[in-house]
RNA sequence: UGUUCGAUGGUGUAAAGGUAGCACCACAGAUUUUGAUUCUGUUAGUCCAGGUUCGAAUCCUGGUCGGACAACCA
């Protein structure tokens, strides 16, 4: 036995089943180029389980020098409408992501689909049936139980020829006829009794027009249309499974000639939190329970985008999370890790206050400002610095004070010390409430007028750091605080997804942050210190700036407070 | 129930008969002008029972559990 083992597919072994497939292939010459397809249904907007798909379709393409096709599988014209095939060119194109000239649609095919239907008539592999759905649907049988054949089924070639072109033609109504396939009426697989391969629609459809009232049903026109377009690799998730029998049936019978495509299944993506049927998606968005699909809380590519989500972020994600045949539920936290780790290295750092409390330096000159000096992105020395004014009166976060803190606690607290981020140490002298509820209303504090840009040279320690903003220069932004949109980890468990929804998914609040705010564009990320990061939303407007929270900065010191 | 696919720490994902590794999460410590970042460490896993083998996550047999399918949707 001669076993040629190349160093190279020994170290770098950590592919996924279908690279493993492609090397195989490659080794035993049986794959001239790899060539594979996204096929989207225009029905929906793309969600973050088809950035999966697309990443690892044209990821592929891209890994073995060969093409990636974008095919719109637009076989149903009653669910499909160009609104969706608009957005998802955008959304493969904003993951990064190129089909050149290689935008197809299966509507493309519908005339050669046609002529392969009569094809399988005159070799008398298909039938027209007069059977109704509900009819085909009662004597279908279950898997124990084969099916009754059609009494229709024995009709000779040239009347089934003659039917299926006056089918074509319009002369029956919707639904009173189809074209079957001629395979096993006791197969286990349900899929393979006689199924259905044109049926009549008359709908207007989004390419084709009126042109048409027959419609292939997907299995009639996904494994053609990949062999069309000379795909090898026909990747999708694994509720087709029980279509590859029919896939290579429709190949096989039809004698195409070779290299057909193969089709390989993959297990989908979940997320916790989360629901990705397009049916659910379309309900929430339909009865209003968020802002339409690009609403941030959506699990779509144009919610998360708007979320605030970067391209990079949501390719790396797809990377990490692999690629099996195994159901899967993946933790959020792994998206979260991905946008925090990408953030971090990108987001310029800003000061603001979402939930302020005002603090007055008493021995700080009355109108007097002064311009301090702050680092844009301790991450990336290129990012530079800029100015923050500073003044006699400020705002802080109220959780950043404590009458009575514990032990430790290092933020403010009465007669304590903190810093205020790139300015004074300050200390908290007085407590100022609202003598009738006992509200705290103001803190009166002394800075240390040696220590502007939180430092002093008796070098002692201020362990707190706090972030700040002086109130009369404050710019008031409109801040969408966005949370899970779900409560519980699986809500497509339960009954009615509905009932799960999370009541706190978005606050909106105002936030007080420094005057660079004004500048910023939509679509541009920043980090508010402390807090999170944001993404200025597209509804800004120069007198109100919206802040829509992508994630919050990892926070330990509130996860023990919990406790 | 019939077919079919699957099963490795809490969650994912590697290991092609030879040290069960990596990432996220969690926890602990160090550093820190963001209780962030960074760094270090810790907990924790081969569904079960047999068999083959010097050696099994991997091969074989039998079971268990989970998913998919029974639309004129894709």
């Amino acid at each position: 036995m001669s076993t040629e083992i190349t160093p190279s597919a020994n170290e770098v072994r950590q592919l996924n089943f279908i690279e493993e497939i492609i090397e195989k292939e490659k080794k035993s010459e049986e794959l001239p180029i790899v060539h594979t397809r996204f096929p989207p249904e225009p029905n929906g907007y793309l969600h973050i389980g088809h950035a999966k798909s697309i990443c690892l379709n044209f990821g592929l393409a891209k890994k073995y020098n060969g093409k990636c096709n974008l095919r719109f599988d637009d076989t149903n014209p009653t669910a499909e409408d160009v609104e969706y095939v608009d957005s998802i060119k955008e959304d493969v194109h904003w993951l990064g992501f190129d089909w050149e000239d290689r935008m197809f649609y299966a509507s493309d095919y519908f005339q050669q689909i046609y002529d392969w239907a009569v094809l399988l008539i005159k070799k008398d592999k298909a039938f027209v049936c007069d059977l109704t759905a509900h009819e085909v649907s009662d004597m279908r049988g279950n898997p124990n139980i084969p099916a009754k054949p059609s009494p229709y089924k024995n009709r000779t070639v040239e009347e089934n020829l003659d039917l299926f072109e006056r089918m074509k033609n319009g002369e029956f109504s919707d639904g009173s006829k189809t074209l079957r396939a001629k395979i096993n009426l006791a197969s286990p697989n349900m899929h393979m009794r006689d199924p259905v391969l044109y049926r009549l629609l008359r709908a207007s459809h989004h390419r084709t027009g009126n042109k048409w009232c027959i419609y292939p049903m997907y299995d009639f026109a996904h494994g053609q249309s990949d062999y069309i377009e000379g795909i090898t690799h026909s990747i999708c998730t694994l509720e087709f499974e029980v279509h590859r029998p029919l896939y290579e049936w429709f190949l096989e019978a039809l004698e195409l000639p070779l290299p057909r495509p193969r089709q390989i299944e993959f297990a989908r993506l979940n997320l916790t939190y989360t629901v990705m049927s397009k049916r659910k998606l379309l309900e929430l968005v339909k009865s209003n329970y968020v802002n339409g699909w690009d609403d941030p809380r959506m699990p779509t590519i144009c919610g998360l985008r708007r979320r605030g989500y970067t391209t990079e972020s949501i390719r790396n994600f797809a990377e990490k999370i692999g690629v099996a045949k195994r159901e899967n539920i993946i933790d959020v936290s792994l998206l979260e890790f991905c946008i925090r780790e990408n953030l971090n290295k990108k987001a310029n750092r800003i000061l603001g206050v979402l939930n302020p409390l005002k603090v007055v330096i008493t021995n700080y000159t009355e109108n007097t400002e002064e311009e301090l000096e702050a680092i844009n992105n301790p991450e990336n020395a290129n990012a530079g610095t800029r100015k923050i004014p500073f003044s006699k009166e400020l705002f802080i976060e109220r959780d950043d004070f404590m009458e009575e803190p514990p032990k430790d606690y290092f933020r403010l607290k009465p007669g304590g010390e903190v810093r205020l981020r790139y300015a004074y140490y300050i200390k908290c002298e007085n407590v100022i409430k609202n003598t009738k509820t006992g509200e705290i209303t103001e803190i009166h504090c002394t800075y240390d007028t040696e220590s502007k840009g939180g430092k002093t040279i008796d070098g002692r320690k201020v362990k707190g750091t706090i972030h700040w903003v002086s109130a009369k220069n404050a710019i008031e932004c409109e801040v969408r605080l966005y949370d899970r949109l779900f409560k519980s980890e699986n809500p497509e468990s339960g009954q009615d997804f509905k009932e799960d929804l999370n009541p706190d998914s978005l606050k909106v609040v105002t936030g007080f942050v420094e005057p660079f705010i004004i500048s910023a564009k939509a679509g541009e990320k920043y980090q508010l210190e402390r807090i999170g990061y944001f993404n200025v939303d597209k509804d800004s407007k120069p007198d109100n700036i919206v802040l829509n929270r992508t994630v919050t900065l990892k926070d330990t010191w509130s996860k023990n407070l919990k406790r």
